[in-house]
DNA sequence: TGTACATCAGTGAACGCGCGTTCACTGATGTAC
DNA sequence: TGTACATCAGTGAACGCGCGTTCACTGATGTAC
């Protein structure tokens, strides 16, 4: 649709919504050729707008990402909490569902995963983007307390927490980055995921070997 | 220094060993500004030569690219055999080992660490960046068959490696993206890989919650 | 040892390209009276 | 209800920039005789 075209539509000079659309553009250009090769213009193009028309509503290009990751960890969230609501407080399951809804995440957006988890340094300035990281990590670090009895976050929770987080965090990018058929076998992510549970959420065993 | 006294430094118009040059100059800028970044004009500049110069000894950008990630490759398990030598065959030691290599070159090299982990499909055409990472991948499967007293690599053994891999992955993307400090607690990174190592290659305990 | 010549790793200038961003502008909208 | 005006979200053209790559070239090197 050419931009003549798309005016007509819309019906006016004006957009309406362009901001929005804007997000919706770049968030679609990011998982069709991933975070690097987003551009600006080829965002406008998809909105259908000229390449001044996003100044008006983002400072520059990186305001403009920084949008579409924060919308995506605000959407893993939601996944997130939605899940958990499944299943009884304290439970395994919870931590299952927690891996579960990481993973599918990833596959379903795989450039907006890229995107929120890329350099820290990138978002070091971004507050909002920072606090919301931490917010979903203290989900999983609540979960974990209440799974193991205690009602607050102590050393003991925070590491475990971080053990599972390592382990699906790493699990997501293998999957993402397509490195799974090393394995030679294949996998069953949901016999994985349950697995990873019991070992981090359980005694430590003894060492072997 | 200029194109000029480089030339003079060198003594000859000739260049001697501009290959080995370009790619180390590559593999200095993919570590300073991440490989996104990385300019082929800018690896001239450090090597001190034309920008038409690298393309007598690469077809182009993503070959020279190609060329700093398989050094890496060979660089990282390089690392591994050499940490392995030092511990005795089939000991838990052993799977330590290769978690603490696998994290001190994610340290070491971030920029070479992403340009080994990127998209397969940028890799799916370069069969020697393939077979070297089911390699790398071959010799984790091979320690936890030791580990567990078994001579061959069965499901069993494969899906524990993989565990393991995706442990460490996670671990270090999370170390060199700076997510760390999000735990709350300090963290003893040798108490980590060791813990994820019994957990993993211990039986598996009672699930609870 | 000296000379002719093929080879080939470099040069330097140029190319087309698409990018991010800015500019003066225009026309639709909402509001005050 | 009608009119004047401020606001502001959009336009379209232009900018400077640095990129990857190509080109015809040049000059050093190695080799055959």
């Amino acid at each position: 649709m050419s931009r003549d075209q798309e005016i007509k539509k819309r019906g006016s000079y004006h957009h309406g919504d362009l901001r929005a659309q804007l997000v919706e553009a770049t968030r679609q250009l990011v998982e069709e050729k991933g975070p690097d090769h987003f551009t600006v213009s080829e965002a406008c193009r998809v909105a259908g707008v000229s390449t001044a028309a996003p100044y008006k509503h983002f400072k520059d290009k990186e305001e403009l990402l920084n949008a579409v990751t924060l919308e995506g960890m605000l959407r893993s969230q939601k996944m997130m909490t939605d899940e958990l609501a499944k299943y009884p407080e304290g439970s395994l399951d919870r931590i299952v569902a927690l891996g579960r809804v990481y993973i599918r995440f990833a596959l379903q957006e795989p450039g907006v995963f890229r995107l929120i988890f890329g350099l820290a340094e990138d978002h070091a300035d971004q507050t909002d983007l920072v606090a919301q990281g931490h917010q979903k990590f203290g989900i999983v670090q609540h979960e974990v307390a209440s799974c193991l009895g205690q009602s607050e976050v102590g050393p003991e929770e925070a590491r475990r927490a971080f053990l599972l987080w390592s382990f699906v965090h790493g699990l997501s990018f293998l999957l993402i980055d397509g490195k799974v058929d090393k394995i030679g076998y294949p996998l069953d992510q949901e016999a994985i995921l349950k697995e990873i549970a019991v070992r981090v959420m359980g005694d430590m065993p003894d060492a072997q070997g």
